[in-house]
DNA sequence: CTTAGTTGTGTGTCTAGTCAGTCTTTAATT
DNA sequence: AATTAAAGACTGACTAGACACACAACTAAG
């Protein structure tokens, strides 16, 4: 061993990387990156092999990051439908109030340099909430068709709310609960 | 007057576009698009000012090829649940039968060079199904939320089946209507 | 004193868009 | 019909700039 890699130094490096892309999209340039991030352009390399490996890592943490934002503190004892409704406004007030994260994590979703491992690997994150799915939805009409297709499904409101509600933050609370209540009466 | 452009030249551009975007992504090279549609490099841009250009005639192009088919032999006579039905399907097998315009309409969607002109253009062409929709969730738990609301969510339940059904397409069939009666019991 | 992180300049590659010269079409004139 | 002139489409080599990543020199940790 010698000089130690730091985590603050990689944690600058994502950061940097999540306002860059936001503002710039996927086409941003490592070098800016690597000075919003306060490090060489090289060093950048050190920490990521290739730009396409801190695209993946980026895209992993932030979707473990929504995922285990959605779950933080849900009240295990509660019915399933106030779990759920839990999980989503959870789920959507982080996505609204982490503006270019969200943005960001919208470029990576349908980057081609985003590998099919990292999508699964994603998609395991999301284990908990597709457990809550699963729950909700189990003597709903929706019970016969795939998790998976009814996963896909409730992700698309959700991102769809999303956008809504930055786009018209006054109502922002109001949106999230139509769309729960849209998302319950199409599973449940 | 002098030598007059070619319809034919502008569609074998963009129809080369979808080809190439499809496959590599918004990446791609204009000499790359220019070569596969058969003309030169220079001619690309004689149609299209810039790849910009090209990238937002592209998008509205495909965005009122897939409204106008939705509601192509629209049976205006029926109910209004079966004409929302009849849209509803046409428009996911267009998307399903033509996978690289659906993937290249996929990337231009959240490219940063569509203008928001483009993005309420597209929208114009949606006035069709969005009067549909307006009627089908007049009497509905959705009837006092903001169309556009409203919208947003069907279209997001559209995408998402719609990449769920190229993925699985022994079952697309059911598929399409299984998320149709899921925006069925969402907005109706 | 060895190992490995750090730096920033260098380099090879790629791309959008340009341009000088050429070719095609249309319209006017004979 | 034949000739001519003007407009402007067509071509592909070219340019200017950008970018991902390599590397040689240097520095800090153990």
């Amino acid at each position: 061993m010698a000089r130690p890699r730091s985590d603050d130094k990689r944690s600058a490096i994502i950061a940097a990387a999540i306002r860059v892309i936001a503002s710039e999209g996927l086409g941003a340039a490592t070098a800016t990156i690597a000075k919003e991030a306060g490090v060489s352009n090289g060093s950048l390399f050190t920490y990521f092999e290739t730009k396409a490996d801190l695209m993946n890592q980026l895209y992993l943490d932030l979707k473990a990051e929504m995922a285990a934002t959605a779950l933080e503190g849900l009240p295990t004892k509660s019915s399933i439908r106030k779990q759920m409704q839990y999980a989503w406004s959870h789920w959507l007030r982080w996505a609204t109030s982490s503006p270019e994260k969200r943005r960001t994590l919208a470029q990576l979703a349908v980057s081609d340099d985003i590998t099919p491992a990292s999508h699964q690997a994603a998609s395991n994150a999301f284990a908990g909430i597709r457990e809550l799915l699963e729950r909700s939805r189990e003597n709903g009409p929706m019970r016969a068709a795939p998790l998976a297709f009814v996963a896909s499904l409730m992700n698309a409101l959700a991102e769809a709310a999303t956008d809504f509600m930055i786009r018209d933050p006054a109502n922002a609370e109001e949106h999230s609960k139509a769309a729960f209540n849209a998302l319950w009466r199409m599973i449940a």
